[in-house]
DNA sequence: CTCGGACCTGAAGCGAACTTCAACTCAAGG
DNA sequence: CCTTGAGTTGAAGTTCGCTTCAGGTCCGAG
């Protein structure tokens, strides 16, 4: 118990992620594994918190993609200090900040802007909300969650 | 100009959806058209309505399937009343006011526990918070560790 | 009446994030 | 040593929310 490594079915059961979500992960290269002479992936401690942050991440809303450029930029060679990770999530912190934001304006303005005579959506604070749809070109385009 | 009906083209510039889009909910039961003689779809200004309640519950976060049981409960034959249409939204409020409380508990927690020194994830406050966490887009499931 | 752009349909494709399957191999307890 | 459960692979399947495509039809301005 305690031991150095853990089997892909430990770190799935720490981390809550099934094996094949796991390996998924490895694929896209946000988790790393080493192997026994078997070809069974041994994973270090440290692993836990890649997934743990990967599945954070999904929760503020980004994607594996860019989740793994974030974990591309952690120093290779030495194990993160808590320091690297918290730089990490500072930048997380930003976009939850907006989402959060957005969300409060949408809530604001749910009951008056839905039950209210406005058929002119293009002109709705809410539902062409100010910040989201600044690319796009002409007309009303809704930008969804992804921002 | 400002006709009774609107063509498929005309609502998807008003709304900002694209005409595959429109198509594709009304096969889902989320909108409704009249056809012309020649089949063409003739859309009424209240299903204008509809479509901008379909796109503002998806940025609270419910799915298609979820919207589409809402819609359902609006008034049949009649046209809904502002009222209807406040009282659905308040149903999404609910679930706005707890998304915005789980992303603002993520928020708070976030450079604390990424940063901190537990390994014990599933103890985290952050990575298995209390509450059921409304799924962020298609897969992207929470799993819960077993507590 | 003609022309071209808007519209129709069903089927297929897409991308994200996984899961499932089949057919194996590995590793640890008895 | 043998069994059994855990692990391996690549390929294919799944769900969601659409978009794209092919092959046609409609309709309104000229």
């Amino acid at each position: 118990m305690h031991e150095a490594t853990l089997t892909i079915g430990q770190l799935a059961e720490r981390s809550g992620v099934a094996p094949s979500a796991l390996r998924y992960y490895e694929r896209l290269g946000l988790i790393h594994a080493a192997r026994t002479g078997g070809n069974q992936r041994r994973y270090a401690r440290t692993e836990l918190r890649r997934v743990a942050f990967v599945r954070i991440s999904q929760q503020v809303g980004v994607s594996l993609d860019e989740i793994r450029e974030a974990l591309d930029s952690l120093p290779a060679g030495r194990t993160p200090t808590p320091d690297d990770w918290a730089a990490l999530s500072r930048a997380w912190r930003d976009r939850l900040d907006e989402r959060i934001r957005l969300l409060g304006k949408l809530r604001d303005d749910l009951d008056g802007c839905i039950g209210c005579g406005c058929l002119s959506l293009q002109r709705c604070t809410l539902y062409n909300p100010d910040d989201s749809l600044a690319a796009e070109g002409p007309g009303a385009r809704l930008v969804l969650p992804r921002d």
